[in-house]
Order: structure tokens, then sequence, then C-alpha cells
DNA sequence: TTTTTTATTGCAATCGATTGCTCTTTTTGG
DNA sequence: CCAAAAAGAGCAATCGATTGCAATAAAAAA
């Protein structure tokens, strides 16, 4: 069914039928009601592809991320895809992976799908791969980096403070008589670099030197991950404290690894995560957490996204605080 | 950057372009290589709508998802992602949310961006509401149903006994002397529905009159509601010895509401939940749990509209058989 | 050298909308 | 009752591609 169908059957040209479909005026009320019969009868839904070929808008927006599965990237896409499908936007979203390569080839398919914005979720967007494609397919096109830093004139930022955040973290520890404190990073993505650094910050204000910093990276980010790490911990320095980990999911690999160590949680250890996930609610003892303010970071993003989609602001960076979440393990 | 700037510059014909990026025969290989560099230098990618509008195909893909952000739906949506984008196709991902009203909303945009299929992920799809929407906005577009039915022409489906499964929970309960058990539903979804008659399907093979089914509603569908249903079954039926939860995530609350009662898991009390979720890895004890194959199901699913989209099958229904991990819970 | 093929390329229609402008009608005012 | 203004509807161009068919040029055959 297109509009020259209804127009022939309602005796009429093309050209008046679309303008009764976007409730143009200069129509006469019989006419009118004569043709919005028709486009009812036949369920008429004007073909959103060849309405952008010639509006020169798609109603797109790309939504990338390096993996949809991990919940708080979810959560974040939720957020705002409902934001953007209630603005009347269709959300592409994709699982790019993190090879640069393939976040090169999608965002190729954004611009040939001729996308009106983009969110870029995560710090892994953050490479000079990733800037370079930016630059070259999609230079003019209003983008948000949801907790990630790329210095282009169509890239708008919101972003957490999560280096100040985990210093407060060794504050709170410290605070508590723990200042023995190692960090355990599930990746190098640059969100993690950012953490260390705070890690690192914190212990140097509370009076720690180099050899008291207990970094331990690991391969799989996963809660058997943290459990294997935090035992190792636990082999190498038996005197530890408290431990805080990169994620909270590893965080609960943790737990597991001081309870079948026979480890008094928070007695004995203090532990922390990041991300107040659902993950540190299950977990028992009950994990105290940095809360990267997810939700409202995910809401700044759509309405940053939503302002460039408008034509408005561009080039906005914007900063929140992340917070502790005291719980059962500190 | 369009077809017809190329082919000005390059001076020949919109045609002869069109051919080059096309990699049609019948140019000369040197007309073929000056429109080649023309194109890298500009960085041309055919507009999607343009192309999809002569060729009548949009390469467009809809899954529609009550709430994206429930981890086995992502990871369905995500396995199906893959292997769609893989092949050319954008995938437009849309939390509907419950009402069946927005469900039909939904169905009208994918229609009027012409998805050439859809991917319904979940019971909550199959309602007459939602046969009603496709019969009329997306009567040919091929379907599959994750988990779910619909009884329509183009639309298929792929479902889990989870229905025996839940009656071969019961069969393990009660092979380890645990025959008074109770199920805890989340929701009322169709598939809880089949959860539910599997439960009773389940007690009356093993000799439980009507008097012997422990059913409980739920509001919420957290951990928190878990804790409060179980703590409820326990008050009034103090002799319990085994609960089946509708979800992994509820019945961790089940685990911390027997802790916190100081009841013995899986000493006195056996618990079983569903989905084989992280979730139930990072409980202690960890969670015995009903596996409904949901891996397996997406990528079926993901075949079964791979076909749909090359126009083979239409209507092709499939079962999975869910599998029982055991593991610390009984 | 002329004719027939064959290899290239261009023309123009098409896909399904939107919209400025023109052409009729109808209405209003003098 | 006639001229001017207003209202209603249609024509045709446009958006950015693709493709069948016609046209031209070059190569091969006669």
């Amino acid at each position: 069914m297109t509009i020259y169908d209804i127009a022939r059957e309602a005796g009429v040209a093309a050209s008046t039928v679309s303008r009764v479909i976007n409730n143009k005026p200069g129509i006469k009320l019989e006419t009118r009601q004569r043709v919005q019969e028709l486009l009812k009868k036949y369920n008429y839904i004007p073909d959103a592809a060849a309405r952008g070929l010639v509006m020169q808008s798609s109603r797109l927006v790309g939504i990338l991320i390096v993996d949809i599965r991990v919940a708080h990237h979810v959560d974040s896409a939720f957020v705002i895809e409902q934001e953007l499908t209630r603005r009347g936007y269709c959300c592409i979203i994709m699982s790019t992976g993190p090879e640069d390569e393939k976040k090169a080839e999608y965002i190729r398919i954004l611009e040939q799908r001729r996308v009106e914005g983009v969110i870029l979720m995560g710090s892994m967007f953050g490479t000079a791969s990733v800037e370079e494609s930016i630059k070259k397919h999609l230079p003019k096109v209003p983008i948000v980096m949801v907790n990630g830093y790329l210095d282009l004139p169509n890239v708008s930022g919101v972003i957490v403070d999560e280096d100040a955040g985990v210093a407060r973290c060794v504050d709170l520890l410290c605070a508590k008589g723990k200042p023995k404190i190692a960090f355990v990073l599930d990746s190098v993505s640059p969100s993690n670099i950012h953490k260390q650094r705070g890690y690192c910050e914190g212990m140097r204000r509370n009076g720690a030197g180099e050899e008291n910093l207990w970094l331990y990276d690991m391969e799989e980010s996963t809660v058997r991950g943290g459990y294997e790490a935090t035992l190792r911990i636990l082999d190498e320095h038996p005197d530890v404290q408290g431990i805080i980990y990169s994620i909270d999911l590893v965080a609960v690999g943790g737990v597991r690894a001081a309870y079948d160590r026979g480890i008094d949680v928070p007695g004995q250890l203090g532990l922390i995560g990041i991300d107040n996930s659902i993950y540190g609610e299950i977990c028992m003892p009950k994990l105290t957490t940095l809360d990267n303010r997810l939700q409202a970071l995910s809401e700044s993003a759509a309405s940053i996204l939503r302002e460039g989609l408008e034509g408005k602001v561009q080039n906005k960076k914007m900063m929140m605080f992340s917070e502790i979440i005291e719980r059962e393990s500190t």
C-alpha cells in the first residue's frame, strides 16, 4: 500500500493524501475524511525510508556497546533507548566487541544508515582509532560518550569521577584502621586506568609508599577470576586488610575466596566493589560498593543527545560524582 | 556526497558509478579505477534508505523485548544481534514494557521501518492483542518467537519444555526425600504458567494431593521479593522441604531468607531456581537450577530467522529440552 | 572497406514519499 | 453582475540510489 494506491482509490492526487497524512491545512473537510477512511481501511503506514529520503532525516540513532551483556551497559542502554524511542527515534544497538577494526566497521554501518545521533558506551571507545573513524565517517553527527573521553567537536561526554571515588574508598578503609589495601583490575580499559590512578592517589595521601601499592591484574573478568586473584593476594600478602575490585562481579569472587579461607569479612578483611550492581546486593555479606551513578549518567547522556538531535549544543562535557554505598563488607 | 557528485567529478553517468560500487561487469578497467579513487577520496558510502527504497529491502530486523535489562533476554539478544549483524542486517532493539498497547505501537513502528524480520523475545508476546497487531501490520514478515507460542503462518517458535523440566525438579527433590515442595512464581506470564503446570504435574505424579500444592505469587520479581515470599512459606508451612522458584534471581532471595532463619540448605531445605544464570553461581550455597537452554534457543531462533529472511521456511516450531544443573542447594 | 558483434556508457524510469507552484473553483466584496 | 481574493487540488521536481534498454564506439569478421 503506497500513497498512490490510496490516492487512486480516493480519486485524488498523491500530494493530497500526503497532506492529509501530515495534517497539513488546505484540504476540504470532506476530502480529508474520505482519504482518512481509506488510510484506516488499508492500515496504511508511510514508508520510513521514502519519507526519510525526501525529508533528509532518518530518525535513527546508533548505540554502540562493546558488550551489551554487561549489566551496567544494558541498564544505560535501556534508559537511553526509552527516552529516544519516546521521541520518535529508532535505536540501532550493536555489540562491537573489543577490536578497533570492528568498531570502525560498525561506525561505517551507522554512517550508511545516516543515523542522526550516536551513543558510545564505555571507555573502550576512547581510542585513537575510533577517533579517526569518527572524523572520517561521522564528523557532524552529534555523539555522546558515556563514561569516556574523546576530544572532537561533535562529541560530548558524561563521565564519573571514578578516580576520586576509588581514592575515597581507600580513605574509608584507612579510616577503619585497614591501611594495607590491594587493588584488583579486571582489564586494562581506560576506565580501569582511572580507577587505578585513584587507588594510587588514595594510598599516597594516606601515607603509603610505592612498595605498599599492591596491584593485581586478571585475565577473565568473572567471579572465578576475582576468586583466584583474591587467593593470590592472600598468599602473597597475608597481612592484607582491604581489597578494592574494579567491578562488583569480580568482588563477589573475592567474598567467596575469603569465605573459603575462613577469613572474616569485614572483621579481618574489608572488601569494596565498583558499580553498585545487583551482584553486590546478592552476595553475603552484602558488598560495599562505589556507585558510579550509571542511571544518572545515562539520563544525562540521553538528554545531551536529545539536545544534539535538536540541533542545539554539540560539545558538552559533564561530570558526575561517584558515591560510596557502605554495606556489610567493610 | 551522493553518487551524482562522484559521477560529475569523474565525468561519467551516475549509473556507471553505481555499477562500480556494486562491482557489476561491463565497465572499462580504467573508468572503474578512476571512479574508485574518487569513492575512496571522499569516503563515499551509499545511503541505505535510498538503496533500500529502490531495492525494496531495508535489511532491518526488529527485536522486541519486554525488558532488555533482564539478563537472559539480553544474552539472547546478543547472540541474535551478532548473527544478524554478521549477515548485513541492522537490529532495532526495543524494550516494549508489559502493556499490550505499547507492544502494538512498537509493531507499527517496525512496519513503518519495513523490517524484514522480527524476533519476539519471551512468552509475554503470546497474547491475542499481539496476534492481532501482527496480523494487521506484519502479516508477511518472518517472525520468530523465543520461548513463546503464537499460531500464525508467518510466526515460528522455539521453545523449551520448562513444564517438563520443573516436573523433573520436583522428582529430584522427592528422590532426595523432600516431597513437601512449594513453588514461587515471580509473575503471571504465559511462561510462568507453564512452569506452574510442570510443578503441579510433578507433584501429582509423586503422589501429592491438591492440598499439597503450595503456590506462591509475588509482586516484585527481585531478590527482596524472593526473600519475603520464602519467609512467608516458612511461616505458613514450617515443614516445607523444598522450594522451586520461577527464576534464579528470586531464588537467591530464598537462599538468604533460609540463612537468616538459620535453616540449613540443602540439609533441611532444598532450593531450586530456573535459568542457569550467573546469580545462581554467585550465591552461597551455589544454586541448583533448571537450565532452560537459552544460548541454544537463541542460536536456533537466529538461524530460523535467517532462513526466513532468505525466503525459506516460514512456520517452524522447535523444542529444546531443559536440563537440571545440580549444585550445592539440593 | 563495409558490416556485424561486442564492449562501454548514458538515458530515463522507478522506489514512496514531500512540497513549491500553478491552475481551477468558489467565495466575497464592490 | 463582475472583478478580486481565497480555498482546494493537482503537477512535477526532488531525495539518492538501481537497472533495463538504447546508443555509441571499438573490435572482429566478411
